[in-house]
DNA sequence: TAAAGAGGTCACTAGGTCAC
DNA sequence: GTGACCTAGTGACCTCTTTA
């Protein structure tokens, strides 16, 4: 690919390139080697297209040249789209997150920028942001006339997506200062080269990223029994005693998971690879109709009403997967696991997976352009043994069959905490204050180990692995990369069991302080456990000091992450 | 730095000569030494650059970043000039200088010359002025057609900035001429010897006028009692220039800024309050028309419409620098004014303070909650000079007076970040990155002593003191109580100076991942800071083991703290 | 002959419009 | 109100001209 800026943005929709169908955007960057001008072509032509008039071309409009539509999100951008409510405002003083890419795929196999604000395709860079028409009208009207939207009836939390922009003008125009439009944002003129160039080389490496894809290989939790190196005799103790919870609880158990996955066939162990038949996946779309039907039929169980978690290998649904969550346009490479041949769903399916799919989901919202089954709902919690629900499925369904997933491992935070010396011995209020401050954090460092950083695949508690960019298109953007670098950052200092134990009960005690009654009590506790937690890891590692301070340096990645994942579970709570 | 005519100023924006690497002071003029080859290069080198295409090259795009907008935009900007014809830039370190010079930094340490127009970078001297492609192009065609714009909206006072230079032809087209573009005045041709000599000068003594006062007002970090084992020379360098950046620019720049409070009416305005009410309502007025909403009277000066910010000379900026940054919250007395009443002030019987503004407010002036003007809009930052704002006032406006006063502030710690060795060496998207997810981190550090924990006060930077209590009315809960525990924690850890500047730079260089793009790079960096820190604290308290882990627990807050934070500016945003 | 700016070019966007 | 279209600009680059 020529990421040479020299190549040409094109702007399909204002040109009047692109016969304007009703119910598109304008215009659209096209960037295609260059023509105009007379340049040096290079080899290889690029092509990115920040589509315009794609939408037009994806329904009925010509579909457009084979480029690589795309959209770049500007460098400071916030949350991809497919992000919820997580307003990523960025104001310099306030920022809060930032991330990079907001694009999917055309059907053309180009990439496409979609706005930043509601998903839908963008139409250029406005106000500072890619925006389409409607977010950049909205937001103009909203700054011009000195509006004041009225309240939003739900908690301002609002998930903005094409099909519900207008539902809530108060989230939106949150959404629209959350992602960063601003009249001071706005930029004028031909996007610098550099600027070009910079887009088209994160293009690049996005769709390397997406295709590096592997199979994985976790290996199990260490379960081992780690004896106790000679410590300080007080923090020995403690140590002793939160090892041994450790042990009790999140490991046995985890045997236990492990034990009877594997004695079901279907639901494959926590750190394997999903061993299900590819040509699963093949038929997936196909047999969509069937479970709507299946699912309409009965909403007694929850499990049987997930597609994901029924075990049948012929569950359509559950086959759908891979075909389905995988990006269409990337197909021709492996971002699945490697048990789905790429090709079997990628190449012959293409045309008619998306004629299929267009036919659908026309004018549906193109947050997921690879279409999940009309009406199902998300969550892809990898505690959730049903990422994707069936389509009909309640979001009060959905949500209680999560609930009944992530309770258990709830549980054992719990049982954990109480064995960590000290920790009854905090008043009941700052005992709970914590937990629910901190049960996320714990977990997320206990079930680390399901995201593997090198293969960029996760596992989900129902046994099934999925590629980043599967779960990404699912709509972890961010939250799902954090993940992935905590996990990464964290498995590099290869804690023993005992120091990982440790350092889970630190992460307990360091949650957000926010109501805690007996502050200093818990400030004891806290330090208490630092201390075993410094001289454990430092002893046993005289010669590399750095692990200590790197492991304090996770504690800032999990409160993000607990933001980010709190956000995550709020905006599902509140539109699904 | 060699002054001889002889030095080129290389243009690379046009003939392409310097190769702008991405972050670099890429084009533009590049005064070096006659031959970056061989010279006998002077004792200084002065770089500086009449950046051509730099602008791209800073932020990889725009300058810094359209999100950035607040805060970035400018740092390359020129500061306010009012009025025409007055090329005194002020950097915001280093202003005062009374020089024809119009310049400032690039990352490398270069100079670039601003446009005198807008302070955006200049592409070269266009119409007899240093100046901007955009303003440059905007001239032309104002010459070319007989462009007669519309009247401005306001008063035809619009300050010109690169953010809003499109906001107002008429007065952009009047800036044009006010500092003297004119098509009589091109020059064609090579810049004359002479020309470039006076240049060269004017940089040079820019540039001296900068080290001296550096100099002169940075006493050496405070006495590094522990000599440093030969492994940890580096961490000591890194150290000093850090510590040194810390004065530099945190420090120095109070004195400085409170100083020329006096002299330079048209300084920029920042926490100090204005000595003189008259000058600073024209000052707020010459420098701030952007606050202005409409032509109506009443709004012409912002400052004046601030309750609050009214001046008052009894609270002298100066009582806020050096001591109060250095050991915060251990200060309890450092704070400028003695603590004013709630009550005292929220009623209209302390003309002190309110003199001025009751009597456009209707007589309220009061920042109390329970008695809040109608109208008037609360943003209680304590970077806000105007934490009440005038009833009448709209959002935006309120919005553009707080952008106006944190600016300067995100502008330093750019240049703070600057000051890191290795900062720069990051790519410059990582460097923005880090800058929008960690600046409001660095601010929270920087002043964290405002908040009192003692007293349960906190001090704006306009100098007045507030309880806990009143700004808790101004519905600045949880927030504000992290805040103060945050305050409260590091003040007890005693950091000396250096410790809390090399503190600083690891806050910032820890903050949030997201979206940066060369991890590894960071975490290097990250380590390498955090090594220093460590050594630095663990010297300095050979008995205290505790004090650096408690120091690296007060991320995470930080963290927790800039979530509250944003989400707490973006709900101004939406709903003031 | 090369440095350096005027103008031209045209990729791009803020706003205005008006059918829904 | 919303958003697809249109228009008047805007400004990043480039070519052409002038000057040391
Ligand atoms: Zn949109
Ligand atoms: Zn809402
Ligand atoms: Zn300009
Ligand atoms: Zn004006």
């Amino acid at each position: 690919m020529d990421n040479s800026p020299g190549s040409v943005i094109l702007y399909a929709g204002s040109s009047g390139s692109a016969s304007p169908s009703p119910g598109s955007p304008s215009s659209g960057y096209q960037s295609q080697s260059p023509l105009s001008h007379s340049q040096p072509s290079s080899p290889e032509e690029v092509t990115f297209t920040e589509i315009g008039a794609l939408k037009r071309g994806m329904t009925g409009g010509r579909p457009l040249s084979p480029k690589l539509v795309f959209q770049f999100p500007d460098i400071y951008s916030s949350a991809p789209t497919s992000a919820p409510a997580q307003h990523t405002y960025s104001h310099p003083i306030a920022s809060k997150r930032q991330c990079t890419f907001t694009g999917t795929f055309t059907k053309a196999g180009g990439m496409v920028l979609l706005c930043k604000v509601c998903g839908d395709i963008a139409s250029g860079f406005h106000y500072g942001v890619h925006a389409c028409e409607g977010c950049k009208g909205f937001f103009r009207r909203s700054i011009q006339q000195n509006i004041n939207y009225k309240m939003c009836v739900k908690n301002e939390s609002c998930l903005i997506m094409r099909m519900n922009r207008n539902r809530c003008q108060h989230c939106r125009f949150k959404k629209c200062l959350g992602v960063g439009m601003s009249r001071d944002a706005v930029r004028f003129g031909r996007i610098p080269k550099r600027e070009k160039q910079r887009l088209l080389d994160e293009m690049q490496s996005y769709m390397n990223s997406l295709n590096e894809s592997a199979s994985l290989e976790v290996e199990p939790p260490s379960a081992q029994e780690v004896p106790l190196s000679p410590v300080e005799t007080d923090s020995k103790e403690a140590i002793g005693a939160i090892s041994r919870a450790y042990q009790d609880i999140f490991v046995s158990t985890q045997d236990r998971l492990n034990k009877r996955v594997k004695l079901d066939p279907d639901s494959p162990s926590y750190f394997q690879n999903n061993p299900q038949p590819q040509d699963a996946n093949h038929h997936g779309h196909a047999n969509m109709p069937t479970f709507h039907s299946t699912a309409s039929v009965g909403y007694a169980v929850p499990a049987a009403r997930c597609p994901v978690a029924s075990s049948d290998k012929n569950c359509p649904v559950s086959s759908m997967d891979n075909s389905r969550y995988s990006y269409p346009a990337l197909s021709s490479q492996n971002h699945c696991t490697s048990t789905v041949d790429p090709h079997k769903h990628a190449s012959p399916a293409n045309p008619h997976h998306y004629n299929h799919s267009t036919a659908q989901s026309q004018g549906q919202g193109n947050t997921c352009p690879w279409k999940l089954p009309a009406g199902s709902k998300v969550l892809a919690c990898p505690l959730n043994a049903c990422p994707v629900s069936a389509p009909g499925t309640s979001s009060q369904e959905v949500w209680e069959s999560f609930s009944q997933c992530f309770t258990p491992a709830v549980r054992e935070v719990v049982e954990f905490a109480k064995g960590i010396p000290g920790f009854q011995d905090l008043c009941q209020h700052d005992q709970v204050m914590l937990l629910k401050a901190g049960t996320f954090q714990v977990l997320m460092v206990r079930f680390c180990s399901l995201f593997n950083p090198k293969d960029r695949t996760v596992t989900f508690l129902n046994g099934k692995t999925y590629s980043l960019a599967t779960v990404r298109a699912l709509g972890m953007g961010p939250l799902l990369d954090t993940m992935f670098d905590f996990s990464e950052k964290l498995g590099a200092l290869g804690l023993e069991a005992d120091e990982m134990a440790l350092f889970m009960a630190v992460v307990l005690v360091s949650a957000d302080r926010t109501g805690i009654q007996d502050v200093s009590a818990l400030e004891q506790l806290q330090e208490g456990l630092i201390r075993a937690l410094r001289t454990l890891v430092t002893r046993r590692r005289p010669d590399d000091s750095a692990v200590f301070p790197k492991l304090l340096l996770r504690l800032p990645d999990l409160r993000t992450l607990n933001n980010l994942h709190s956000d995550k579970l709020l905006a599902f709570r509140i539109d699904p």
